[in-house]
DNA sequence: TTGCTCGGTTAATGAGCGTTAACGTGTTGC
DNA sequence: GCAACACGTTAACGCTCATTAACCGAGCAA
């Protein structure tokens, strides 16, 4: 049913998705038509319908494709990773560091575009945020027990907004800082801010 | 000219930018209709053109009050905070929070709607904004020489993203934690991760 | 009174755009 | 060879929506 994700010549449907996210976290999803994203990958307008339903099923599509990818990455390190809560913790700033300057486009979207999905849809993709937030203030609680969980979870949307916050920061790949500075740079950030809630 | 900005019952164009700004964060620009705006301030749809030339033009009041309101605050802080950059950076965080926390919908448009403007009024936005971050920049690098500025400069955008993650903190005033609760945290936690620059 | 400005109203206009129709064309299984 | 299908194309259709037209009542100054 599904693609191999290896690297074998993209189809057509992933281009597709692959420019609509782009054009999408450009202009909005109200911004662009139907014609552009035809456009963007060779061919023109109506096309699109021989490979989706709509432009609605494109943004579902891409939104609850970043949310599952995000928590199956996210349970995968809480697994995988070492012993302690702070080995785990590392691995899922990590893994979203990661996220963030791979699909730049996705996280713009992820909380933009929310609403302009069916109410199924947007129940899915909410709950897997919910998850996916769980997952890190369990960690976050087993490191700061005396920390309330709801203060727990601010603390980790607000180091969501930090680490989301890449697609501000310049063209491509990260801005005037390379890659890889960029990825220490949002690391230190990180853990200096969750380790606040120590104090 | 303007009218003091005293509590002296809220004029016509003030009710409407209030409302707009509230429902352009919820759904977006393109997402809400003038007479959904009008209906808000219990007027109808082309009444509004009484009061601004457009929908385009209440956006552009909007981002332009925010960047210029920002910036001014960020100077006054600056001028005014005691004598050290620490003392500087503190009020710098305190006001950025007061802001957040007292303006989400503006917050949401201020990057989020920014490319729907005319080509003049982006540019005003986009400096003003500069100036803004170039005020933390400056301070920043007061109190971390070593630290190069396109780093620095990442790190006040990150900054800013985890200030700026109210909106996603439930519905009001700082979802589940009371307003003095969200302030502290994310006070905390926005020391935190700039303290992280010094390791 | 008269007449001007303010701030509204509803109806019309016109563009943009998602979607569907109707119609090809190459490739492929039989 | 010949369906059948995958994948495009261009030309409508129809709806939404910002903007404009045309009109109106309430204050209020001369």
């Amino acid at each position: 049913m599904f693609m191999s994700t290896r690297t074998a010549a993209p189809t057509r449907r992933e281009q597709i998705l692959k420019e609509a996210a782009r054009l999408f976290a450009e202009r909005g999803f109200h911004g662009v038509g139907v014609d552009e994203i035809g456009a963007a990958v060779g061919i023109s307008g109506p096309g699109l319908y021989r490979h989706f339903a709509g432009k609605d099923a494109m943004l579902a599509e891409l939104l609850v494709g970043i949310s599952e990818r995000l928590l199956d990455g996210g349970r995968l390190r809480v697994e995988e990773a070492g012993t302690g809560p702070e080995s785990v913790l590392a691995s899922l700033i990590d893994g979203h560091i990661d996220f963030a300057l791979d699909d730049r486009p996705l996280i713009t979207l992820h909380d933009r575009e929310l609403d302009r999905l069916r109410d199924s849809d947007r129940k899915l993709v909410r709950q897997l945020q919910r998850q996916y937030v769980e997952l890190w203030v369990t960690v976050v609680r087993e490191l700061h027990p005396e920390v309330a969980e709801s203060e727990a979870r601010a603390a980790v949307h607000a180091v969501f907004g930090l680490l989301n916050s890449t697609p501000h920061l310049g063209a491509n790949g990260g801005g005037p800082l390379g890659r890889a500075a960029t990825e220490d740079l949002l690391r230190r950030l990180a853990h200096g801010a969750l380790a606040s809630l120590a104090g």
